[in-house]
DNA sequence: CGATGTGCTACATTTATTGTAGCAAAGGAG
DNA sequence: CTCCTTTGCTACAATAAATGTAGCACATCG
């Protein structure tokens, strides 16, 4: 790839107008430790480090990529002295996973037996 | 230097290091491409190619991948004749994503607002 | 038979992620 | 004030993953 294109198509969630927001959605929670991030953040905030070693010690480059990302998706926000937290609209996403939760011990059951 | 640490974790499914299934559920989900595939399949069966089609031209490398990783989670299988289709836990995970549709839009107005 | 469609693979190029180190700034003792 | 720790964040080389193009063997048409 990498021919003149300009900015076409950068994997950014900014498609959201295209009238299909579900793929923009599918697509930033398709990246790696997004969903992970989010889940780690459902019961409260934790401070970069402390979200790094809740995700197994995720490398800070990545790790701040998609703290940036979410970020500027407006599903967290830094919380000036207790690091980053859910938004509103996080926590509703959080939400929607709950049953998440359920399904992956179900999951898990088949998987092993 | 770090590559001769003892015979440990082989990093075969991030995340499933806990025992906790919903991580090595965040983990699966959290691939390129794994979520968007379980979305087209939400309706119905697609052969190979027709998947790849619908999630954008994806290389059909990746989309192999993916589709044997999602065979071996149970979630989908290869319906002879009718190409790939969800299983009935996929199903079930896709029941899980309902809801995420519904926030997808909410969250593309504040977004773009 | 030839033409088409299926699932799937090889392989070189490009992109994303990792691991390690380190920075400036904001406190908290001493 | 200085020393010490922690915060959010970045640089950069090494590694792993994804892309794009081409093609295979097999099956199903016409």
């Amino acid at each position: 790839m990498s021919k003149q294109t300009p900015a076409k198509k950068k994997r950014a969630v900014r498609g959201s107008r295209t009238g299909r927001p579900i793929m923009a959605l599918l697509d930033l929670l398709g990246r790696r430790w997004t969903l992970r991030i989010l889940w780690e953040l459902r019961e409260g905030p934790l401070t970069s480090r402390a979200l790094r070693t809740a995700c197994d010690e995720a490398s800070p480059t990545v790790m701040q990529t998609r703290l940036s990302e979410l970020r500027e998706a407006g599903l967290i926000e830094l919380l000036p002295g207790d690091g980053y937290g859910p938004t509103g609209l996080g926590r509703d996403l959080n939400e929607t996973f709950l049953p998440l939760h359920r399904f992956a011990e179900r999951w898990s059951k088949q998987t092993t037996d």
